[in-house]
DNA sequence: CCATTGTGGACTAATATTGTCCTTTTTGTT
DNA sequence: AACAAAAAGGACAATATTAGTCCACAATGG
């Protein structure tokens, strides 16, 4: 019940994108630096990032990252459910168990809820809300 | 951002608790069996429960466990709080970040905020509620 | 042609979770 | 008193997950 240090990672990375000038690339080794993030570490959670179209990147020597879409379109939920990637506070995935995710069973019903009233404060703030805001 | 296998042991054995004739105890040999839990895991993991005030035990021959309240007043909250320790979405607690938790910082307080608001939706229905609607 | 920067994958290290074993204490029963 | 049932407690082992490292490769601009 925790986000991971990769996650973090990866939070404070989209923060940093999201306070430099709009459409400019930033090197992973840069933002290693500023993060203090093992910088191939780093480029793995990229990865992700990219995957979930929140980032673009350009190879070469004036290469690095940025954004894909404006900081006030992006959202921790955006981030979160990219690096870490089934968001499921539910535990009755794994196979044979007593209580098999049923519809209706109770347990899941409730873990289902709380897990969508979290996301949904946390769609509530962009990137950029919260660097205004600050 | 995953219950632990352990917390979900912990809410099946509190759900076959709340089962049970008020005041009876069960024996924790026979909840592992019902439930299919490790018996020496679970030991472990009621110990926290109790620790927690949630359920009460009785040594000896006609001894077992049983719920410390009346199944109304138990909600998943209690359980998940009991079981893992300090229930915190927040990463931002190892010293030595560049984002030190301040008060202010807008990560963190939004973090915090969808961590009410899923503790909030768990407090909702208690253990009796669940059995009452399935 | 070369330095810079991202891509990709294999591998290792560290940590957390899950599970097991064994010994002790309490308590009711015989 | 002796015994069996059950919880308490603690050491240890097995797995799984997370975090971190390394190295070869591909693109890009100068
Ligand atoms: S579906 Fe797993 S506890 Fe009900
Ligand atoms: S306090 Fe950690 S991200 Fe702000």
């Amino acid at each position: 019940m925790q986000i991971t240090r990769q996650t973090e990672y990866a939070i404070r990375t989209m923060l940093e994108l999201a306070r430099a000038p709009r459409g400019e690339f930033l090197s992973t080794r840069y933002i290693s630096e500023q993060q203090d993030i093992p910088e191939d570490f780093l480029k793995k959670t990229l990865k992700l990032l990219v995957l979930a179209g929140l980032i673009s990147t350009q190879r070469g020597v004036h290469g690095g990252i940025r954004l894909a879409r404006p900081a006030g379109k992006i959202t921790l939920v955006d981030i979160i459910e990219a690096v870490e990637c089934n968001v499921a506070l539910n535990v009755c995935l794994a196979p044979g168990y007593n209580c098999p995710n049923q519809p209706g069973c109770p347990v899941s019903r409730n873990l289902a809820r709380a897990q969508q009233a979290m996301l949904n404060e946390l769609r509530k703030e962009s990137l950029e809300d919260m660097l205004g805001d600050q």
